[in-house]
RNA sequence: GCCGGGAUGGUGAAACUGGUAGACACGCAGGACUUAAAAUCCUGUGGCCCGAAACGGCUGUGCGGGUUCGAUUCCCGCUCCCGGUACCA
């Protein structure tokens, strides 16, 4: 029997594809062909490399990729690194090793892997994020942002130029800018600020801007914590308490752009699932803005509905403890009362007050509104369950229709009128009626109109009689764009005094200067405020100290991909014509509404300015399933006297569960037992020396668990070892086999002999003892093309539709179909083994070679994988049953018609045997497979 | 709560527009080769029933209904699981 030369050989391959470069893209200039353009969302390369769940997408986007260049295209899959971030800080803390040579050395390791499991690259489109040549022009975008602002009228961005242009012409007069606060201002009048009070005003529009927004301060530590280093209000390292403060901050003001978000979804190639997820981030809703006088004052409440169908339903207005009016609305009666409250809500945490919402609390102000179209008076009361970031901070209370509300009301004994009629069996004392249907009544001009018309009405009403505004609302919020950290790129700004001015571009790249520590500064700052010499200019001015958050490289580096090499511009317009958008983009969920919406954000913002000649990135995008690891617990009952060291125990008996690790599973039941007792041991719950003994001297395994791979469980299973026992190709072919690419899967090693199997059984029908490569020159028969070409088919069809889990069998169904033919031929292995080649291309290769080819196989282009080869015709095929007509779709190859397809279906040997002297009453054919068939009779 | 997705053998799964459910693989059982093992190959494998066997019958895609000549697929009502999100007015 012939020798499976794999993984032996992989090597060799991989070094031939890098000497020759293979996969390398071509410039527009350089091709004729169509384009391609795949890639994966790029990995921030940690410390622990790659799992085995990572390779996942990678290896879709390598066979997409490989697939199109055998098909003719002119494909760019790119690989780079996302290699600013926080783990190599804190490395770099911990040992005072430079987080370049950290990300350094986890890079030559992730190319390590990625190499080993023949993932085809373009070597010139190579990228990192932490390099000065990229993060260059990360900066260059950052001041073009700064340098920009939003006009709503031509609902795009401007240059600044365009803004002070206009003010020192119009002032604000026929100016809608996105913008904070909103101006005011005569030409005459910004003419005669001061440059400081002009920049002061122009912050205001800037699409990145300055803002002072809370952040996770650590005391202990001495530093601003991100998100995912704060743990239940305790910082990860340490656990020391972490409490929000405002800082100074820039944002970006990524909520000009609501809208075009929102509605650019429609156009894109996203799953739903996706789109949905960014449209509840965006959270726009539409509604009235509406204001109650106060009683007594010449102020006014403004609140925010959504629902102005119930303002006739209205019993009290609620306001945010942290309303600018909050404690002025206090009085003299209800003023201790209040400023308690209003301290109590500030003291308390935002987690504190959303763990606790269903806890209804509030105090009434004193003070009471006027309904503006009824006139009655309304109850203003302090509310923690009104958000101050949202809306105007205020509400109308409809204790009938809105469920908070409702509560709010029953436990302050609250009236509650009802305004929408709902069903009959429905009781409106025990819940409130919050569905957007019935018909308005109590509700004086509203009454009879169903719920959206009585909003709509409404709304149109209070505009007339000028008490209130049609309002859109969004849950979004502007991006902060700044990190009190080391590892990031520099914000290219100088302050002179308090106010920021760009740098000028010829001085980028800012670079990131050498620090000393890389501790925190102890004052809140990043560590690059420590270096005198680099943060005070000699004019007295000072440069920014804080960096860009870990987005900023990732929102445009698909623009980079393009034109890696650039020095003269971020990317060359030709170029990103001919290649953008990404045709697909392959990654996980957990960027849905961060980097997947910036990146969309950044492209919409470059697009306005010229600088991008589409609007959208990434047109088609998918996202791979996690491939989870096991968890495995031992389960049983034990006598609760033994186990006191856990609490909560029931009486009698009690169940325990310890998690084991993974290795331990494969070990014999009685070592099993033994550590179980260590475990108990271990996790103090056996204290008195008792030895594991179980009612029948055995234990239960659970069903396992499934969980994300992660070191820390230790449930991680390594690529480097499947493709040393294995061979990358089976290894490829495998991950692909295990299911759908969109599918949440645990890894299971057990089922890659079955996979491993098929590429043997390939190899060993194609060669000798000797190792010789036995192929024959005969004319294959028509059950062999048959075979062929199905083949050919669902692999074509498979790839396009991304469903690479079920191309596998169709490959192993073929191979068992040759060996049974003990099938040899040439013709139909040539094409077989092209087939094959994006799923396992080392042997592929070695193949093709032995087949007399000098070059690569990724160098052929193979017609049958072109658009034109076996193009269906469909013809409607009207049939009899039970006397009924119905139709039914029968699908051929073009240039067939009907009576040559059902002679053909005749002549095959058994159906014609079948057939002979009855009617067919129906037929439904796919090419080479019969479906369906009926008969009379 | 709301939004999105899902449930098919012992296991991972397939079935593309409603048309032979369970392809392919794992596992399991049996067999061939072998002194033996490994490797390789062959056969069987949803459940139940009849039968010596070939053949055949019934049943079966989470549960209950419906549409249809025909439903894993479409519709209505549930149950459970997964993901996202949450005092967003």
């Amino acid at each position: 029997m012939a020798k499976f030369p794999f993984p032996d050989k992989d090597k060799h391959w991989q070094q031939f594809w890098k000497q020759y470069a293979t996969f390398r893209h071509q410039n527009p200039s350089e091709s004729s062909k169509p384009k391609f353009f795949v890639m994966d969302m790029f990995p921030y390369p940690s410390g622990s490399g790659l799992h085995v769940g990572h390779p996942l997408g990678y290896i879709a986007t390598d066979i997409i990729a490989k697939y199109r260049k055998l098909q003719g295209y002119n494909v760019l899959h790119p690989m780079g690194f996302d290699s600013f971030g926080l783990p190599a800080e804190n490395y770099a803390i911990q040992t005072g090793t430079h987080p370049a040579i950290t990300t350094e050395n986890n890079i030559t390791r992730y190319k390590e892997q990625l190499e080993m499991l023949g993932l085809g690259y373009s070597d010139t489109a190579e990228l990192r994020t932490s390099n000065p040549e990229y993060y260059r022009w990360t900066q260059w975008i950052f001041l073009k942002l700064f340098d920009s602002w939003y006009d709503r009228k031509l609902n795009k961005a401007r240059p600044i130029s365009d803004l002070t242009a206009h003010l020192s012409q119009f002032g604000t007069q026929n100016l809608d800018p996105a913008g904070g606060e909103i101006l005011s201002f005569t030409a005459e009048s910004w003419k005669a600020l001061s440059e400081a009070d002009q920049q002061k005003a122009l912050l205001n529009y800037r699409l990145a801007y300055i803002s002072y927004a809370p952040v996770n301060w650590c005391e202990a530590l001495g530093t601003v914590l991100a998100n995912e280093e704060v743990k239940d209000g305790l910082s990860e390292r340490g656990g020391h308490p972490v409490t929000r403060i405002p800082m100074r901050q820039w944002s970006l003001r990524i909520t000009a752009y609501s809208d075009r978000l929102l509605e650019g979804l429609d156009s894109l190639d996203w799953s739903d699932a996706l789109k949905e997820m960014q449209r509840n981030w965006i959270g726009r809703s539409s509604g009235l803005e509406i204001s109650f006088p106060l009683e007594g004052r010449a102020e006014s409440l403004e609140i925010f509905t959504t629902r102005p169908d119930t303002l006739f339903g209205v019993s009290f207005l609620s306001v945010a403890p942290e309303h600018p009016l909050a404690a002025s609305l206090l009085t003299a009666v209800q003023k201790e009362a209040g400023l308690a409250y209003i301290e109590k809500s500030k003291s308390r945490s935002e987690r504190d007050r959303m763990a606790d919402t269903k806890q209804v609390s509030g105090v009434f102000s004193g003070t009471y509104a006027r309904h503006p179209f009824t006139g009655k008076e309304i109850p203003v009361w302090i509310a923690d369950y009104v958000l101050a970031g949202y809306g105007t901070g205020a509400v109308m209370a409809v204790p009938a229709h809105d469920d908070r509300d409702f509560l709010f009301a029953n436990h302050f004994g609250l009236e509650k009128k009802q305004v929408i009629q709902c069903p009959e069996n429905f009781d409106n004392h025990a819940a409130a009626w919050t569905e957007k249907s019935g018909k308005a009544l109590n509700s004086d001009f509203l009454n009879g109109l169903e719920v959206p018309a009585a909003i709509e009405k409404a709304i149109v009403e209070a505009e007339a009689r000028g008490l209130g505004k049609r309002k859109i609302n969004y849950r979004f919020r502007d991006a902060i764009f700044s990190r009190q950290r080391y590892w990031g790129e520099p914000i290219p700004i100088i302050f002179k005094g308090d106010i920021p001015y760009a740098l000028p571009e010829s001085e980028l790249p800012l670079l990131l200067p050498e620090v000393e520590s890389y501790k925190p500064t102890g004052t809140g700052e990043s560590p690059l405020a420590a270096i005198e010499s680099w943060v005070n200019l000699p004019d007295g001015s000072r440069r920014e100290t804080n960096t860009m958050p870990g987005w900023a490289g990732s929102s445009w580096y698909f623009l980079r991909y393009l034109d890696a090499h650039n020095s003269k511009s971020f990317s060359d317009a030709e170029k990103a014509q001919y290649w953008l958008n990404v045709d697909l983009y392959i990654g996980g969920t957990e960027h849905a509404v961060g980097h997947l919406l910036y990146s969309r954000f950044w492209t919409k913002v470059l697009y306005d300015l010229g600088h991008s000649p589409v609007e959208e990135p990434f047109q088609k995008l998918v996202n791979q399933g996690m491939i989870l690891g096991y968890r495995y617990y031992l389960e049983a009952d034990v006598d609760n006297k033994i186990i006191y060291g856990l609490k909560n125990v029931p009486s009698g008996k009690a169940t325990i569960k310890l998690e084991i690790p993974q290795a331990l599973m494969a070990e014999h039941a009685s070592f099993k037992k033994e550590r179980l007792s260590e475990l108990l041991e271990h996790h103090q719950l056996n204290p008195s020396g008792w030895k594991w003994e179980a009612p029948d001297g055995d234990f239960v395994e659970t069903p396992a668990y499934t969980d994300k791979m992660s070191k820390s469980i230790g449930n991680v299973v390594n690529p480097d070892d499947m493709c040393q026992h294995y061979g990358a190709d089976t290894f490829r072919m495998y991950e692909m086999f295990l299911g759908p690419l969109e599918q949440y899967k645990p890894w299971n090693t057990n089922g890659i002999t079955g996979v491993h199997g098929f590429l043997k059984k390939v190899w060993n029908l194609l060669h000798n003892e000797n190792d010789q490569l036995i192929l024959t020159q005969e004319a294959p028969t028509k059950e062999e093309l048959r075979l062929l070409h199905t083949l050919i088919k669902k692999v074509r069809e498979d790839i396009e539709r991304l469903s690479f889990n079920t191309s596998v069998p169709a490959f192993m169904v073929f191979a068992n179909e040759m060996h049974r033919l003990a099938c040899r031929k040439q013709e139909i292995w040539n094409s077989a083994i092209i087939c094959l080649a994006p799923y396992a291309p080392h042997i592929a290769e070695e193949i093709w070679k032995e087949m007399g080819h000098s070059t690569s196989i990724f160098t052929a282009t193979f017609p049958e994988f072109q658009a034109e080869y076996l193009v269906l015709d469909e013809i409607n095929y009207p049939v009899q049953i039970n006397g009924k007509t119905s139709s039914f779709t029968l699908t051929y190859p073009a240039g067939m018609d009907k009576n040559a397809l059902e002679e053909a279906v005749r002549a095959d040997e058994k159906l014609g045997e079948i057939l002979k002297g009855r009617e067919l009453k129906k037929l439904i054919v796919v090419p080479g497979r019969i479906v369906n068939l009926v008969l009379e009779g």
